[in-house]
DNA sequence: CTACAACCTGTAGCGACTACAGGAGCAATA
DNA sequence: TATTGCTCCTGTAGTCGCTACAGGTTGTAG
């Protein structure tokens, strides 16, 4: 099996497998003749592993982990359950997080009206209430303090 | 007020600052004669008004777009309401999709018995079920075609 | 005078891919 | 046989949104 198989069989990009090898996460294939990797059937457990963790939202470093387990069959399972069970309370908490983005969302496309800038509440929900300067470029005083907030990290890593 | 007030005041990294104005979301500041930035409030009200956006999510193509519409009181908001609609769907399905993975995470934690790997539910359940090859090392035969399956990216983009 | 904090520029690193340039090999067709 | 076109190869750079660091200058307090 070359590469473009176990890439269909799959549902893994072709680059995404040769990535995987780079990084040492699948074993260096064998080659055939003409230089093009050649699959068995392991390889493509192992990246089904792989594929499946990475749907649940495991880290690439909690799947290495857990493929090591794998191939360790009297350990104990220990680690898997915490690795899952942290994976879980991560999911948890990204749940909590978005559930109130949504709710500030729909109240800003429900408020808007539809009309000019001027009036619009989404925009009208970003501005910070802190200063009040208005238009472009004014420049009139400065104000209190914003709090900390939330954590950064949102539409990329949650 | 220099850039250590400004982060301070927007609960915003100093070093991010500095990128948000390399990317050109934020203007380049005056300098003061000894060469350090210097921002007045509407600094600060944009920098408040990225910040928000960015905690809902918005990245930062989408915030360019918000902000260019804020400083066109007399546009139209349809496009800021597009935006926060696309948004809003955005969190919507990814509320979704985590919420099936809490589920099958729930699953596999309350199942694993805390035994060997070997009969450990969280190892089991991401052995992909297509092949049969058990151990390490096996190569039994070939099997049938995955499915497409689930869209990639989730722990990073979603 | 000496610490030390705060700032400066420029560059590299993160995670997990994804894309691309520039080439080789191979099968089917004209 | 030549050509087209697909799949594969390597190596490198780009993506996003930061964050970190090296190596320097400036400003302030003791």
């Amino acid at each position: 099996m070359q590469i473009g198989d176990l890439s269909r069989q799959s549902g893994v990009n072709i680059e995404t497998i040769r990535y995987y090898e780079r990084i040492g996460i699948l074993p260096k294939p064998a080659r055939q003749s003409n230089g093009r990797r050649s699959y068995g059937p392991a390889d493509a457990d192992r990246l089904g592993f792989i594929r499946h963790a990475r749907d649940l939202g495991f880290d690439l470093s909690s799947v290495r982990v857990l493929l090591a387990l794998q191939e360790q069959p009297e350990a104990s399972c220990d680690d898997a359950s915490r690795i899952a069970q942290d994976q879980l309370e991560a999911v948890e908490s990204r749940i909590a997080r978005l559930t109130k983005l949504r709710e500030e969302l729909r109240r800003m496309v429900s408020e808007c009206s539809r009309g000019r800038v001027a009036e619009c509440r989404v925009i009208e929900t970003l501005v910070p209430p802190t200063t009040g300067s208005s238009g472009p470029h004014a420049a009139y005083d400065k104000r209190p303090q914003y709090l900390p907030a939330m954590p950064r990290q949102l539409s990329r890593n949650s």
